[in-house]
DNA sequence: CTGAAAGCGCTAACAT
DNA sequence: ATGTTAGCGCTTTCAG
């Protein structure tokens, strides 16, 4: 009992007894025991995060926030990837639950009935991030993708942009990307416009797909002055392409994406995007559930945070 | 104790007496607890990961293709983010040692001797992902990046190429990209060449450095017919910056990564990288550690097990 | 096929 | 300042 105490820097114990402890802990390589310790006093340091994919960098980095955010708090962010998979993503949350986290952040809130029943049961923070578009469980950080696609096509519109194509990929798998473009073409309906043409990839979004599907409508139609796309790195590929074709972007070709990536900045060709704040969101959602496993729930004004992304490069 | 049995599907279990407990489970909306039953049966379904970076793509790539080996062994890999400082990678590797996992795998193998202490203590298999330069602790998986760096300096020589630059990013902490430029160095050297220019930049490998520092150096001198990059992050800034210079590349100069990243391939000029296999790595090290912990020690044939990456787009 | 006993390594609460 | 007791929720082992 007292080298549980010295161990853990309890301030009941003496000085000497405490340096004995120390020495002989470091002596034995002493590793201390979590289960035990999380068994018996009933809390965990884990928060458990499940992200679609890692292999779209926007996750990575959504990660990379929450897991400085969580940086000296004693926590920890265990990490599970669903790969888009609904089914598969509510076998990874039962799962995580059964470690007993102290909070869970899930990506979107579009998880169907019997996963959000396993949450709300967990009795537990959990933050749904990324999205806004619906009904949070409990905590909600993210952006309104529906209006990010409006927001984007009303940029366009002002900037005299008329004719768009759209070139997506697993739009039935990524829910965000599908708001976005919905939120798009609501704005284009209301202007008494739709896509020229639109071009679907099955697999994931990439840089190549991108490049491949553009390449594809620019050899069909030329009769555009924009192309919207599912993300940064399909449009990257658009702005590739019409490197290669000698096309002018984006004095003839606007090519418009999401995200903000650092390769999309860079490129020599200037794109529109909108850029989402996906670092801060991971450390925004860390902050949150560490002020709400804290106890002092009354630092918490509000239980959804919301951010605009910033539209850049249309004009 | 019959209920534990039946929840686990142990055979010693009247049909009728399952039925009951597995509908009252669900009824009760029970989650079992992994804490207790871990510290019960001294053996945990957990995986530790470290990796330097969650900003660089390969390292989710990687972390994908471990996730992917693992899946439906049971087994759930926790990770942790070391940004490439070894203090740091040490009190994560004690922290998840603490979680008691079945394996660890840690990027690299030039890990202080503290920390390989740690690790040689706690007497479970230990796999160290990605370079193969250096004394494996237990197993190794991975790729020489001297060689590696070699491997591209010959290539390039044989395709013609004298005058190099190199460009590259926190050499001082990414020590695989060290190894990497100390390989090609060594070739040059050989050949009685040296690097012509160098230029670093003291924060991480990202597009916009890369392009940032290319401009720079082909602002100094044109007097070059490749530039080496750390990787291919850096790289395809540098072919950006060529486009934007209007330098024909790779005719005049020839850029030169390394990783073969999806952006990389689909790029408008055609750059030279080392193809590096992260994510069957992540796999090929999930496979061996199954093999590991399932006691069946008899079909690991070998415990070091070497990549070899290609290359690609010399000439 | 089912149950009873003991214990995993630790902490909370209560002595001393 | 240190020790004692009980128990976290499960599994293992041994009995029935």
């Amino acid at each position: 009992m007292t080298a549980s105490r010295a161990l853990r820097g309890a301030a009941d114990v003496s000085k000497e007894t405490r340096e004995k402890v120390l020495q002989q802990a470091e002596r034995l390589n002493y590793v201390g025991n979590r289960l035990a310790l999380s068994l018996s006093s009933q809390r965990t340091n884990l928060v458990a995060v499940v992200v679609p994919s890692m292999s779209n960098i926007v996750f990575p980095e959504m990660l990379a926030g929450i897991s400085a955010g969580l940086r000296g708090s004693g926590m920890q962010a265990v990490f599970g990837i669903s790969d888009y998979d609904m089914a598969k993503e509510r076998e990874i949350i039962r799962d995580m639950l059964s470690w007993r986290p102290a909070a869970i952040i899930v990506t979107g809130l579009d998880q169907p009935a019997e996963t959000v029943r396993m949450l709300q049961n967990a009795a537990i923070p959990v933050i749904q991030l990324m999205d806004l578009d619906g009904t949070p469980i409990d905590f909600n950080v993210g952006l309104s993708h529906g209006k990010a696609g409006e927001e984007m096509a009303k940029a366009l519109l002002a900037a005299g942009r008329r004719r768009f194509g759209y070139i997506g990929s697993a739009i039935d798998r990524d829910l965000r990307a599908g708001k976005r473009k919905a939120g798009f073409e609501k704005v284009l309906r209301e202007s008494g416009l739709a896509f020229v043409d639109e071009r679907f990839n099955a697999a994931y979004s990439s840089v190549a797909h991108g490049k491949r599907l553009s390449m594809s409508m620019l050899a069909a139609t030329r009769d555009l002055d924009c192309i919207y796309y599912s993300n940064d790195d399909m449009a990257t590929g658009g702005a590739f392409a019409c490197l290669e074709l000698g096309i002018s972007s984006p004095a003839e070709i606007l090519i418009a994406g999401f995200n903000g990536l650092d390769v999309a900045s860079a490129l020599p060709v200037r794109i529109a995007t909108s850029i989402s704040p996906r670092r801060q969101m991971g450390e925004v959602a860390a902050a949150l559930l560490l002020a709400a496993s804290s106890g002092d729930g009354s630092q918490i004004s509000e239980k959804i945070i919301a951010f605009t992304p910033e539209i850049t490069g249309v004009d």
